[in-house]
DNA sequence: CATGAATGAGAATTCATTCAT
DNA sequence: TATGAATGAATTCTCATTCAT
């Protein structure tokens, strides 16, 4: 007779998962792919490294499974904002600030997708995230050209200069040992590039 | 008691350690910073690995050194652009060109200077790369921008998007596995999409 | 106070085991000592990991129970044809044939009780094993020297060599990666090497 | 200038690979396979487990060259015996005599090349040994029923028998815990029982 | 100065065994 | 009694760095 999986063991085991995943993102947070051993991990969730092989297998996993919840999260924030009716300038507008500003708040985090070859199933991740992101600015690029807002482009390749763009307000805090204390204007010139680039003129 | 160095050993110093730096590109362009052991570098420039070390005092500085010398060149290469007596924005366009084609050549090298923080030491030297990149472009903004050929902006933001947008020149085909098989629509795209952003209208 | 078992409890118990010794035979006979994994016996008997445990105190003693299990069936097939009241040489060829043929049909199985040392547990019950083997041929060896069908011998050496022999049979399939079609003119070869080494002449 | 390698460093390389296979045989002889672990080898052998790896690839290949090393040896020796001009009977004897012998003296070394497979790469290293060994028999198994010394018989099989049945002079004193005072005994009777299964008649 | 053998601290992964539910 | 999540020790292999020759 098989015992009944009680609930509370679910949540334990759903909150385990998501322990590991918090520790993996708080962990690329601090200091990149890097602080990420299993070990590591395994300590920032309180559980024994052996653990983590009962809800990932392997640590390339691991990793883009951490990737891809961030950046699902985001593209989600980004959706809401293109999938509303305002004209698509003021869409870019929005869309571009929520993306900078809230990539300024983790900054290795978002980095992280961007970063250099590490392993081909990391690899694989990381163009799938790519390409997550790309596809809402395309689809709101291609939107405002039609409209006649925007100027004829390769919306493929704008989308990804956005997105390529955006890196550098990650980038660059990442890199400065400063910590900007007002990122306003950070955001709202990125934001004025991002949009005249696009729109073709200033916002 | 120290013995003056003759010359000709001061040459075969030079010329060692340029064997080095030209072999650590070599790698890093093949195949990023993994391909990059000491052992490879060592083997690839015809001495011994403890060698490496008479010249270079760990592998992060010796990576630092690398991408320090790479990016001098490169940089050289935009500052004679931006130093003609052109219009600015037409010194713009070639620089952006420039850029993004010469990167397409040797991504992974070019991509190397951005990539996910590795270590401490190499970050610090990345953060003066990027550095020197935007100054270059900084002055080429401030320029055009005096004389009122480009619309008002803050030029230290504005350079590093660029920058942030070249990148995906870079990443793109180094995450890709399909080369395409012709790059110049890419560099076009991308020109126009920079040029936007900086200029407000289109080339 | 010790409760007295309900026959219907240990009706489950003894099936239990029995599914748990099956399984086990079963993952022996298709790869080898490398698949009992405890877990891999626990999914194929339909019980959990931590319930083997419960039958058995330890993967060693799993291990060892499920080839004196085995033994045990092969050696009662054996002892039927040495019981028998046929001539000794008439009984010793259809031994070497029904070992022989049987140990081909699952080569790994009958091959594990050869194996390499794993464990001093293990080996123990391997001991075990081949005494057992080896007691049967003795017997019969010892009637075909009495009745002077065989030449004199030492007839515990003779008996271990058979089954060192017969080895071969199992050894030779395992490790060829190549299956033979026909298995008939093996066991042929084999039964007439080990004929002539008991009796001296050919059957 | 390079530095000329001393014929000193050159024995130290030698004799450090000799010392690690000399650890490994000794490993193997003292508990199989279980005992050699890199680690256990390396402290055997007075060096460190990262310097393992400058002499040999992986685990897998140091245990092959091991027994390659070992069986080598054995053939040589039984090579020797076959190569006389002797009658077939008599250097079947000897060889007999000369393989159970030695490998009575480190019986689990010897039996190594027949365990279980544990790794498709020593998997075929242990195919390649039996073959061997069984090369050398069959040679003389065949010259044997050329000149009709020996019966007609599958003479593959035959040599592979004999290996089989060898292995038992080497699995019994491995399993048995009590070591025979004189093994001479021992040695005689598998020796007939071998000689009768090639011949046909005893010696 | 040059060499490259040696080091040894990690890192990922596996799995027998335990024990709270 | 049955479960299976959790443990954690053990193992193989890598590579920057050192140092005797």
């Amino acid at each position: 007779m098989k015992y009944r999986r009680s609930s509370e063991m679910e949540a334990r085991l759903a909150d385990n998962r998501d322990r590991i995943m918090r520790a993996t993102r708080a962990l690329i947070a601090q200091g990149g792919f890097h602080e990420v051993s299993i070990s590591a991990v395994a300590e920032s969730a309180g559980l024994s490294s052996g653990s983590i092989y009962r809800y990932f297998p392997s640590k390339s996993e691991l990793y883009v499974q951490a990737l891809m919840d961030a950046v699902d999260h985001e593209v989600e924030i980004l959706q809401t904002i293109v999938d509303t009716n305002q004209h698509a300038t003021d869409r870019l507008h929005a869309a571009i600030h929520s993306f900078v500003t809230r990539a300024l708040e983790g900054p290795h985090l978002a980095y992280a997708f961007i970063a250099e070859p590490i392993d081909p199933q990391v690899d694989a991740g990381r163009i799938i995230c790519r390409q997550r992101f790309g596809e809402v600015f395309v689809k709101l690029l291609r939107d405002g050209v039609d409209r006649g807002e925007f100027p004829d482009q390769d919306v493929e390749v704008s989308a990804a200069c956005l997105v390529g763009a955006f890196t550098e307000a990650l980038v660059r805090p990442v890199a400065a040992t400063e910590k900007p204390a007002d990122k306003k204007p950070l955001v709202e010139a990125i934001s004025q590039f991002c949009f005249r680039a696009v729109v073709g003129v200033s916002h």
